[in-house]
DNA sequence: TTGCACCTTGACGCCGGTGTAAAGGTCAAG
DNA sequence: CTTGACCTTTACACCGGCGTCAAGGTGCAA
């Protein structure tokens, strides 16, 4: 399988499979003429769970390192050192939803502080209208 | 108040007073050198009120649109239209944090997988221990 | 032979707030 | 006059996953 056939069946830009190539997420075999031939099961897989990983915020350096134990890479260490990636990027994200409810907050009293300016505001042009 | 006491005073670099202003969210008289001349109080107050709102996650667009009615601007319908750019952020974050949810779940399962793994390891390991 | 689909590498753009540097003007103190 | 602190504008760099274009090679079909 060459790269355009990979590319249709995991819904992936070739310029996105290259990319993952160079950094160091997915490997493929060189044909005589220099393209790129991908085995057909494996992967369409990693490509799959690479996406995955991607879309739970991790960056590519940490799916480098932890690609290997995803697919039952070397074992034991790898593992346990993987394990420590994903806890760490839980609590990464934790951190960050306790920052956009700080925010939130903050905008809330925002909010707050403009309802009671446009209420006087509108206080303010309806005397104004009465007296005119 | 030139640039460099202004920014002493409000704790932000003269590169972001600068930006600030080339953004339309912070105005400043010439001297006749063309040094950047700011007054003393609202100034201060300004570049407060956009690092909070900067600080909320807004962008420096939106704040231009909101300024105006924070500090007392034309009056009610500038203001209602602010409103509306704060609730939308809200609603914005809001959404952010659904996605920062999703992602941890979704990580949680692969942290679960892969202490699953782990375990199977270590039984593994441990087996061929006891064998040898 | 021509055309077309597919492949290659390399490189620039994006977003957006900010750091940092270059190259130069202004002004008061020594 | 020199030094040095302060000011000016212009412009490039960053981050990170990806779009997009350029310039060119490969191979099959009409």
């Amino acid at each position: 399988m060459r790269i355009g056939e990979l590319a249709r069946r995991t819904g992936v830009s070739t310029r996105v499979l290259r990319y993952y190539e160079q950094r160091g997420l997915l490997c493929a075999q060189r044909d005589a003429n220099g393209y790129r031939r991908y085995d057909d099961e494996e992967s369409v897989e990693t490509v799959g769970r690479i996406r995955e990983l991607l879309a739970t915020g991790l960056n590519t350096d940490d799916i480098r390192a932890l690609l290997p134990c995803a697919q039952g890479g070397p074992g034991l260490n790898p593992c346990a050192f993987s394990c420590g990636i994903v806890e760490r990027q839980m609590a990464q994200l934790d951190a960050e939803m306790a920052e956009l409810a700080r925010r939130r907050a903050a905008l809330g009293a925002y909010a707050q502080v403009m309802r009671e300016r446009r209420a006087q505001d509108e206080a303010l042009a309806a005397r104004a209208l009465r007296s005119a």
